[in-house]
DNA sequence: CTAAAATGTTTTATGAGTCTAACAATCATA
DNA sequence: TATGATTGTTAGACTCATAAAACATTTTAG
């Protein structure tokens, strides 16, 4: 049912939920600001997004999306903040490049490899990083679901410390 | 000068240099196979990269790879190398997944985020899952370029074992 | 309230990449 | 070596994404 999107127009979804979750009303100018192309562009891709039941946009008006568009905004902006994450806390990229790499990333990482990414995050968030068998530990997460016991033991001592 | 590459004509470049490497005359319609594209596609693309001079091409003939073409179909294989190794190695994704992904990630990865993927992939293998301070240990990598002392005796000590 | 500024849209064009159909060359073998 | 099979090319069309220019609407300021 739910056509699959091109990386253009998941951006432009994208965008909408971003600028409409700080707050302001969205704006053709302001999506095509943020994405870097003209107003016609915008108005192009908001024509064939309203068209897939994904945007309401009534001419000269706002833009917004759909609970439909809102999913899938909210799954682009999920990839797009687990890539930029890894790369900032595990890769230990600058924020300006993880965000960019992550713009392009999201679009080109399939379901189960982003699947991989966010828990290796996880991970690394729940086991601090001088425990012993870190990547076997890893790997146990991934192939059982679980945290090894070690690593729980770990992470409830260390809040307690606080 | 040299002009910066489509994902699609570095995919052309990888191919030939990928078929190349196994042994066969390079043929258009191998390049299609490879690529998942008919011939007059193949055809076109080649005609554009021997414009650029990064192939040699003559009617109905075989197909290489100039110098700076070969420089280029290394550099895009190198991306796509360190990326899947990353996916196999240390996401620990299958074999087939990993290579598809690597396939497209290769194009939205920039340099320097390749070059900490790469780093961290040198990391896990020089420094074995077990030694304590794991992702600290990461970090003074990337930070001075150099293992951390404890890495390096570790790596010596576990190939002696052997 | 009206004129100028800002914003948005339509029209038309471009470029990249692909395909199908029709044609051309090469090859392989009977 | 002639001919059928294979391989390659050209021509023409399509999609996707973009932008410039011209036009339309809305907002804002005097």
């Amino acid at each position: 049912m739910k056509k699959q999107q091109t990386a253009s127009m998941e951006d432009y979804l994208e965008a909408v939920a971003v600028l409409r979750s700080r707050g302001k009303a969205v704006r053709v100018k302001e999506i095509g600001q943020a994405l870097g192309v003209k107003m016609p562009s915008v108005t192009a891709a908001l024509r064939k997004l309203s068209e897939e039941g994904l945007v309401e946009h009534e001419r000269y008006g706002r833009v917004k999306l759909t609970p439909a568009g809102d999913r899938t905004a909210r799954n682009v902006f999920h990839r797009h903040e687990v890539l930029r994450r890894f790369l900032t806390d595990v890769l230990d990229m600058d924020p300006t490049t993880a965000q960019e790499d992550a713009c392009r990333m999201e679009h080109s990482v399939s379901p189960a490899t982003l699947e991989r990414f966010s828990k290796f995050l996880a991970f690394v968030e729940a086991c601090p990083e001088d425990r012993p068998p870190w990547l076997g530990n890893y790997r146990h997460y991934i192939q059982y679901g679980e945290l090894p016991q070690e690593c729980i033991l770990r992470s409830a001592r260390s809040r307690k410390q606080r």
